[in-house]
DNA sequence: TAGTGGTCTAGACCACACA
DNA sequence: GTGTGGTCTAGACCACTAG
């Protein structure tokens, strides 16, 4: 049985528009734990009753909030308060070479030392020109074709992470990389193997709200934004080797890097 | 003058809400350059006679595509496709040891150096006890005193950034971290100064809508995420020596990090 | 079946921008 | 002044959920 969180009533002297008053209430008693996680949050009926407004008003008040990510409507049952999953922490020492020596790709050693259940689907392999953006940070021609690899990342089922890899066809040619199963360790053990050492990585992270396509493919939440994460791959002589395009979910993971002071 | 994108009918066959049709097309339009940055929308208007519907459709229409930070809307003007400022890109090695040897803090040696002009402003300092989460990072009791320190970045008058510092009382007591101007090398060169010898930094990074205080700070639009980065400072013998919070605006950066692949 | 949110209509008045 | 978006009303019908 849900409490009513005892709502004030409207300032009439405010110049704030009603919707927004109306919203700062609701994000108020959700700041203050008056609306716990997972709570429902009073019907629009009983909002409009409380507040004595239209519907549309209700409507766009609680449309700010879900854009801020604070609620998720359900239909037919109601609006509630967002639970935040169990976050992933993604370590910079995610690639240390020890994992690939004992077989074990980055997602998967990670994934089950965290105690989920790793998955990977939709993947798909072809080869094609690489765009402006890839070329560059592979330091190839536009003509010059790569091995792209796509897929999905789930945990327990739930889809968190859609990435893209680019392999210039000289490295990945002739390896399980062509493959779907890259074989133990994944495609940085088979690009170690064809005689690249790899050397660093670099990572460029930027945040957005998802696109459509993005918000499909990782049943994402209204109001949770993506990281969009490109690394690249470099050998020891310098030589770029691969790039990788990720898109993740923000819900689920924390990045985490560790800087040298030098 | 904005010539009219060319925008398809409605499909009636298809039971795909018609806001959402509506809001496709004008994506698809963005997307494929037909509508590109900073050309202004159909008004209401001329939308709601192109596709013979009420006013309230067009706006949740419209209302689709701001929440995904492809518009803005500007009251009095109409709607325009968002343009993106350039992005700085925060480098990993932004805390060297080099560039508070040459007296200058991060921000400004990095701002500079990219033809930007920095500006510091809202500095608040005062002495708190630590919320949990900050004094499990710096290794200290719920009761122990910190230094806070506030303040805002900005490039050309563009608030980008808000920090906060903490640092134990013991460390910052009678140096410069008390006073607004830190000094040559800002709070790091000071800390050394003490005695304590920077060794790494770890940083941790959520992406998430921003809170309606941030907005405001940061000025942020519709649609724009925040980085939510924590960052902790370690000496040589492992002693966290300050905790730095900080939000940031996903428009104005890129972060970059460098990982030995080891 | 009753209650919930999802979509849509057809108006109204207001504040802001610009010529 | 005219056109723009911002807010609000008062209805309507539909689809989904749950008892």
């Amino acid at each position: 049985m849900a409490e009513s969180p005892s709502l004030p009533d409207l300032d009439p002297i405010s110049d704030r528009a009603v919707f927004r008053q109306i919203a700062d209430h609701l994000r108020e008693a959700i700041e203050r734990g008056q609306l716990a996680e997972g709570d429902k949050v009073p019907s629009e009926a009983q909002l409009m009753q409380h507040y004595g407004v239209a519907r549309m008003t209700i409507r766009n008040a609680l449309q700010v909030l879900q854009s801020e990510g604070l609620t998720v409507a359900e239909h037919g049952r109601g609006v509630f308060v967002r639970s935040h999953p169990p976050v992933r922490r993604l370590a910079s020492d995610r690639f240390a070479r020890r994992h690939r020596e004992q077989g074990k790709a980055a997602f998967i050693a990670e994934t089950e030392g965290a105690g989920g259940k790793p998955s990977v689907d939709s993947i798909e392999i072809t080869e094609v020109k690489p765009s402006p953006d890839v070329a560059e940070r592979l330091k190839i021609g536009p003509k010059d074709r790569t091995v792209r690899r796509s897929r999905r990342y789930l945990i327990n089922g739930q889809p968190v992470e859609t990435a893209i890899s680019y392999i210039p066809v000289e490295i990945a040619k002739g390896t399980q990389i062509m493959q779907p199963d890259t074989g133990p360790g994944g495609i940085y053990a088979r690009i170690e193997e064809k005689g690249y050492r790899l050397d660093h990585f670099v990572e460029d992270i930027k945040s957005r709200m998802p696109l459509r396509d993005e918000v499909r493919a990782l049943r994402l939440a209204p109001g949770v934004p993506v990281f969009h994460l490109v690394r690249t791959a470099y050998a020891s002589d310098g030589t770029p080797v691969e790039v990788c395009d990720t898109v993740m979910s923000s819900d689920a993971y924390v990045l985490s890097y560790e800087l040298p002071a030098r």
